[in-house]
DNA sequence: TCATATTTTGAACGTTGGTTCAGATTATAG
DNA sequence: CTATAATCTGAACCAACGTTCAAAATATGA
């Protein structure tokens, strides 16, 4: 038999089990999930999941990990396709926003924030999110500079503009995921880059 | 015995294992920490908490609330006693920044999110914090009403930008907790103020 | 001081759940 | 078809920890 094969089915086992996991875990956080439980869902018997993961953490961590990996990915990809500043900014939002209409699943874990715990695995987990965030800060920052060079934006402290729009995003994210709510998230997009760009006060009076 | 007396002392106490406990569940989040470091820290004996707190979740909820309703307390009074609308924005950033560098331990606890769990205390928990953040939002929302009628501020949907200014608010005590650092918290004031109102544009080029 | 009530104590209990591993099942190849 | 390897299985093991409660310590009031 083809190794080849044999890899993609060990893939595709551990996928469906990676996919269970980031429903279970994201209804109810990592310590009130048993592994019985993913086990079940996913169609293996506890033993099995052991094939794949180490331990209950490792499978955690990895699940988030990798889907951050793609989340920054499928984001940075789009707003690189963009030329100029304003372009970038509005994706940005709008590619976050959509991500998350997405992935509710993935983002509820992510908001909840970080995990708990003091073991190895978590903590590295956990700084791995830290460096995650500031990389992505960075990331935005980078043609934030290039808006205030233009003369588009003031010229303020880009880490803290940085902070403040994606602080916006996630806000505008989080409540939508705590009211099951009517219109769909992507529609805050101008709300996010009007008031990002201009701020609520009134200049005309 | 005066009944008075024995009740002053039994809500020291009570206070003593809450204070102790605030610290180890900033530190370590909910799961991780037991009845047994609880008891310790603090110098009782493990049966001894359950003379005051029926048992951990409720030990846990408890502190989290009693905290929760101290610092809507504190910010809410200082915010009302300002006149105008500026100050009030002014005094909401402010009050709220000083009192997340004067409780760290306990904002980490609130920002690491929520809680876990499916439990029906846990769940109360979770629901009462939810509810608190959008009773602060529409606290927020009031003022801001009365600064679009005075024009200060332009007609936006007051819902959104009263959370877009919570989110300022606690993006930055996020990072600031992050980053163990240098200047202090309220220090950031002034950029919040500044990029809600006027946000980031260059309007004058 | 003594009898009684109150409070404190922490070893022991019981449950929960992650992990293991010997045996069953399935796949492979000759 | 058969022997061997690879994979899967879930009952059993074991450690961790929340909770209890009988006994000890302490406080109270006469």
């Amino acid at each position: 038999m083809r190794a080849e094969r044999k890899e993609r089915e060990f893939n595709l086992r551990r996928a469906a089990i990676l996919e269970q996991a980031e429903k279970i875990f994201s209804a109810r956080g990592y310590y009130s999930v048993t592994m019985a439980e993913i086990a079940n869902a996913s169609g293996f018997a506890i033993g099995s999941l052991y094939q794949f993961f180490d331990n209950k953490e490792n499978l955690y961590s990895t699940m988030i990990l990798e889907k951050l990996d793609l989340m920054f990915a499928e984001i940075n990809q789009e707003v690189n396709a963009n030329k100029d500043v304003a372009g970038k900014i509005e994706t940005l939002i709008n590619a976050h926003l959509q991500f998350v209409e997405k992935n509710t699943d993935f983002f509820r874990i992510f908001l909840r924030g970080q995990s708990e715990a003091l073991s190895e695995t978590m903590s590295a987990l956990r700084q791995k999110l830290i460096d995650g965030y500031f990389e992505h800060i960075a990331f935005i920052e980078n043609f934030l500079k290039t808006g205030i060079k233009n003369g588009l934006l003031r010229k303020l402290p880009t880490h803290d503009m940085a902070s403040a729009l994606f602080s916006l995003i996630r806000s505008a994210a989080n409540e939508w995921l705590l009211e099951p709510t009517k219109e769909s998230l992507v529609s805050k997009k101008d709300f996010i880059l009007d008031i990002f760009l201009n701020g609520v006060k009134n200049h005309e009076q």
